[in-house]
DNA sequence: GAGATTTGATAAAGCGTTTTATCATTTTAT
DNA sequence: ATAAAATGATAAAACGCTTTATCAAATCTC
């Protein structure tokens, strides 16, 4: 049995559009009175009229019209966050800490996921400038390293708080909160290094983005830390999808075989460790035991594919908070912030072990 | 070496707040007029001032004023998605969709992620309604079954609209875009038994939601059709999760294994599925060898575990589309749309494959 | 060529707020 | 008792746009 409901049976129930002006109409009162009481402004209004108008409001279910108070105070209350429709699926954990931190600091969130080109990116930009948004949480990740200039342009034109969730190359935009991808980099591979692999991969999305070359120089440093020379580094460099690592890790493994192979394989994202995984798993490689991977993201996902997932947390709820907390500040104090760095940390899980834990390989291996 | 740029350099470059006040002074001409020609408005305006004003709006970067434009229209041109956080990931896909079919319909995107618990989503529908957005569209996908009430309660009192992409319940509820699960619970089932799969369980989320239960009731369709007794479907709820997939699927496999073996799994959801498979991997059991493991959504995920995962596509691209459109039709037409059913369709992968491939497990089994 | 019609453009009101300047009315200080 | 200060509330302008009603001039109609 279905019950099919239909709106029109209520019609006349709906209670609509309460405003200010009903309010003072049915209080007796003016306007300028209801708003300043309504927004709790320090004014010099009796505490009895106070009371009689909460209450009214209350018993009216007034709610102030958004488009009004907007024209009026010229803030929106509206946040919104501009990531390339490609990065989505990588970053759902950062728009999910985007809207927990814009929920819990009172603005709402818009999202524009517009294609990953430049001309598309700026589009998207323009577009929710034009809504008159309090501010704009951009992230240009994943788009390479020319994309800069244009941005620059526009972003430096608009008096708007525009704030960048990367250093766009090797520059530091004032106001942006950036995960320091380079010292996760630092990070995973020190974590390898530390577990006694000496023979380390990386696999990555386009080489051109600044968070994969941040991440490469990252990981050159650890290795040079080692005294191993960065430039044996078996690195390749793709797109950022699951797809790619499980069709390209074979070559990367390959191309080693002459020497000694591969221990450790450090991917340029969650995602693409999960192709690699998957691949690993068909050829019969067992991870960790022959193969160590580290993932980059910490994307909630890590934990579900076949071997959980030893990754570097980038703290998307911390930046979300801070680039929150910044246009917040920005539009209180006017312009220009320094940057903020954001330190990442390493989640050790299964993906990750000692070498030597497999006979085999130890033999291979120096250490 | 780090370049920092700061924007007051440019601080004098900025062109801002460009109104339809301006083009008027700078034209001589009204503001009327150039409203009339900015929205062309089917107006007697001559071609020759049609051209100067579009010109000059051109020149100073005009852009209308959303909360103006707001205001007075009453339409926001905004879109709201709002969808209970702990659906998130699940729906990353349907998010993806919808800011789409916004994105192509000329809408804004709005999103707002409440709790899971009744009041959160009816207070984050209500913030929404407050903004002023022209239609809501509302996922209570995983919300249990007593949300219903509320729900219907606040929906029917408002004149906005509000859409909803799923049945609650038994209920189908007037405006509404409903993913077909009976129909998907239907098509994956019958794709196992057609494969000569006999003995299938079924894992899923809490069983109090309807697409669960909707889920269920087409898998005992099919599996009437093949003249098995739906009583005998091993069944587990509980969350909607990998972890859950991968902690439970022990015990669903274990208590079948007195009489024969399940040889297939039909899972609420990919993730479940995630979990599953994951399970399996270390359990040793071979998908599809062995075990053949039928997935729910297919999200953008389902390609990325170890074993592509078969699944049945809900096809978010036509209900955001549907979705969309429904909104835009009913702020022409007034109220009242009869709900549309989406159905879903087999992607056949790599987890599902003909029982007998396995020599062991055949003669477990009648067929 | 007078009245009717069309063409082109505008004035003004309205949308629902916020906010500043103003105005009474009390209260306090002297 | 009177000037000064504090209190309580308001009128009115402004925000930037849409839209209706109106007006003047040009074009038609017979």
């Amino acid at each position: 049995m279905i019950l099919y409901y239909d709106k029109t049976l209520l019609q006349d129930e709906v209670e609509m559009g309460v405003t200010i002006k009903d309010i003072a109409k049915k209080t007796g009162l003016s306007i300028t009175t209801i708003s300043l009481v309504l927004n709790k402004k320090e004014s010099r209004i009796s505490e009895k009229t106070r009371q009689i108008i909460e209450n009214a409001a209350q018993e009216m279910h007034y709610s102030p019209n958004q488009a009004a108070v907007s024209l009026s105070t010229k803030k929106s209350n509206l946040i919104a966050l501009v990531t390339p429709r490609s990065a989505f699926y990588f970053f759902a954990d950062l728009i999910s800490s985007i809207e927990r931190a814009c929920r819990n600091a009172g603005y709402g969130l818009s999202i524009s996921l517009p294609e990953g080109d430049k001309d598309s990116c700026i589009e998207a930009i323009q577009e929710m400038l034009r809504r008159g948004v309090d501010g704009i949480i951009f992230d240009p990740s994943n788009l390479n390293n020319d994309f800069y200039q244009a941005y620059m342009d526009m972003i430096l034109k608009s008096e708007a708080s525009i704030i960048s969730l990367a250093g766009v190359g090797a520059h530091l935009l004032s106001n942006s909160v950036i995960p320091d991808h380079k010292q996760g980099g630092y990070i995973a591979a020190s974590h390898l290094l530390g577990l006694g692999h000496r023979k380390i991969g990386f696999i990555a999305g386009p080489g051109e983005c600044h968070t994969v070359s941040d991440l490469l120089r990252g990981i050159e440093e650890a290795l040079e830390e080692f005294h191993l020379d960065p430039n044996d580094l078996p690195a390749l460099f793709g797109a950022n999808s699951a797809a790619f690592g499980y069709e390209n890790i074979g070559a990367l493994l390959k191309a080693e075989d002459e020497s000694r192979g591969l221990t450790g394989i450090i991917a340029g994202s969650d995602r693409i460790a999960a192709g690699v995984l998957r691949r690993a798993f068909e050829s019969g490689i067992l991870v960790p035991k022959q193969l160590s991977v580290i993932g980059y993201g910490n994307s909630s996902l890590s934990v579900e594919y076949q071997v959980s997932l030893t990754t570097v947390s980038i703290h998307y709820d911390r930046i979300a908070r801070k680039a929150v907390n910044l246009i917040k500040k920005l539009n209180q104090n006017g312009p220009a912030v320094t940057p903020e760095l954001v330190a990442p940390s390493l989640i050790i899980r299964g993906s990750t072990a000692a070498l030597g834990v497999d006979p085999e390989r130890m033999t291979n291996n120096s250490l």
